[in-house]
DNA sequence: ATATCCCGTGGGAACGATGCCATGGCGCTT
DNA sequence: AAGCGCCATGGCATCGTTCCCACGGGATAT
């Protein structure tokens, strides 16, 4: 349905510019620069003046023609791989206020898990001089790309490109390790791992948290028990129902994300199965849904919106000093133990 | 805990220009304009001549420059009150995909809910030359200024500029009263609304569908049961607590978005209440937590996605036709019937 | 043969802000 | 009185791209 409304026609008028500004404070375009930036000389009895004529004429630096003569802007670029995850809107908005506090607007990118569109948007990165760009990377070819182009880049969540890249991730291997042991402590042996993939960065430091706690209580990987089931709610659901129909099913379950810990419940929820009574649920990545569930989720919490803020604060100080060493810093993690975990029922 | 890697020095390397691409390919820098933008001559063998020459010099066309030039750029601007609600997060999800698909990037601002921060980002967006805004707008203000300013603006879920300034919305109205009238065909009577507030757009809409239906069904608003309950979730939980205290509370309640269910929801939970045994509950805008908890909640459903794709699609017309009529669209709702809303418990 | 057209190309002036450099005035020292 | 330094300002080139204009050469029409 659609409402026709009689038109107001847009005032085009020009832009006022900078020279408007000189003319009307009667001083030079220089001075004005130099007046409403701050660098530079200019008398206090100017300064006053050229701010009011800038004021009156609503005037507004254009940041194109800054950044082209600067040959930097005051933008970061943000690529993360799916706004509609709680966990990447967090981190949006965490780095969103972070940017705006230091002065930065922020460009963002959501790739819907597309390799193609997370290039795309570095290249578009590129064209828009930001000073540096903060990216949940999918592979390193992003880091790569702009650090050709000698843009500072921080790799947030995952890291591919360590060593050479800033990058700000979470204890995944500590979290994964606590989580684990939290079922080991409750009785559980057969514990699944529900994970988008073991080898690189995130996927596998959980994955080695969850071999190492499974290792120290004497036990081991069973590789039946690991299940990589893709990026999306869809897959763990259907993986869940199968490996949670099966007489052998675990007592419990670790999902190592908030996407597949809902594939995994629904498909509990779904079977009937009784949680905890009959299996264990914990996940990485505490998304609102799981306090409000009951018996609700329990999970290791990361501080999302502090992962996001930290990442534009490191972004700051990459661009600030472009040539230091590259440092990852680790942001602590807390498992939140509630209703969805108990002890491990009696075969 | 912060790790130390060692240094790897970035190519601070110039980045190629029109004019390298121009002397490689041997031609003159307008040629290459001409062959690469496609618009103007250039002979066959010349454009894919100056097209290898880009590709293996790695060039990225200045998007600031270009901009300065043509005084207009491919980016719109985003404003958003909270990226943190998945309202917001999939509103922005929707408008990044279609803003991608029609070659734009996208610059977002997260107001956090402050006016400042709003005139703030409109402040930045005009600094950038977006070639237009999307706003979930607090106050006519921000859409005035960029009118003043001949950038074109899209209203989104609010609106406060009708008539001089595009919108999309939902049928509020309409949503609102399916959504009561599902509570009083289920013989409630004395039906709580917890709204943001009454005044304006959105939340007016809202509760003139909610009077509506209860005035379709031979009843009338009870004053005492509409509670304009602030926009945080801890404000309606309180509210909530207090109300379902009473002796004579409501049987039923309609939150007029997600945010205020979720407080109603905790509050009737913490009571101890049964839903729908006790409490009826239907909230407008269907959150991915709603169909979770059990029983799962009866709510309006918006396409949330698709009205941020709406929203980047109206833009991109005005922006092709600046002064045809200004529209609203209105986007159709779902009320989806689940396990929070039953019959009215007898006396 | 000359005029007219079109194709293809290069020259160069913008776009708006910045920042280096030159200039001039004033006060102070020697 | 001349020299010096400092403050305050204006002139101007520059950033990278676009696009208007002019121009040359070949084909076609007269």
């Amino acid at each position: 349905m659609t409402v026709e409304r009689p038109a107001t026609p847009l005032s085009r008028a020009r832009r006022p510019t900078i020279k408007d500004v000189a003319e009307k404070a009667g001083v030079s375009r220089s001075t004005v620069s130099r007046a409403l930036t701050g660098r530079g000389y200019a008398a206090d009895e100017v300064r006053e003046r050229v701010r009011r004529a800038a004021a009156e004429l609503g005037y507004v630096p254009d940041a194109m023609a800054r950044t082209l003569k600067q040959q930097v802007s005051r933008s970061v670029g943000v690529i993360v791989s799916d706004l509609r995850n709680s966990f990447y809107a967090e981190l949006a908005a965490g780095a969103s206020a972070a940017a705006r506090e230091r002065g930065y607007t922020m460009v963002l990118a959501d790739t819907s898990l597309s390799t193609d569109a997370e290039i795309e948007a570095a290249e578009a990165f590129v064209a828009l001089r930001v000073a540096g760009v903060i990216v949940t990377p999918n592979s390193p070819s992003v880091s790569t790309y702009l650090g050709e182009h000698g843009i500072p880049v921080v790799e947030v969540d995952r890291q591919f490109a360590a060593g050479s890249t800033d990058g700000v991730v979470v204890g995944n291997r500590v979290g994964a390790r606590e989580a684990t042991a939290h079922l080991l402590e409750l009785g559980h042996r057969r514990i699944a791992l529900f994970i988008d993939e073991t080898n690189w960065t995130t996927g596998h430091e959980r994955y080695e948290g969850y071999s190492e706690a499974l290792a120290a209580s004497g036990g081991a990987v069973e590789p039946a028990l690991v299940v990589s089931s893709g990026w999306d709610v869809a897959g763990s659901h259907q993986r869940a129902l199968d490996m949670l129909r099966e007489p052998d099913r675990p007592t419990a379950v670790f999902a190592a994300n908030n996407v597949l810990a809902e594939g995994v419940w629904r498909a509990v929820a779904e079977l009937g199965l009784r949680v905890p009574g009959d299996v264990s649920l914990v996940a990485f990545d505490d998304a609102p849904w799981m306090s409000m569930v009951s018996p609700a989720v329990t999970a290791v919490a990361q501080d999302t919106l502090s992962l996001g803020a930290a990442a534009v604060r490191r972004l700051h100080e990459r661009i600030e000093r472009p040539d230091g060493e590259s440092v990852t810093s680790v942001l602590g993690v807390r498992l939140m133990v509630r209703g969805s975990t108990g002890p491990c029922p009696a075969p």
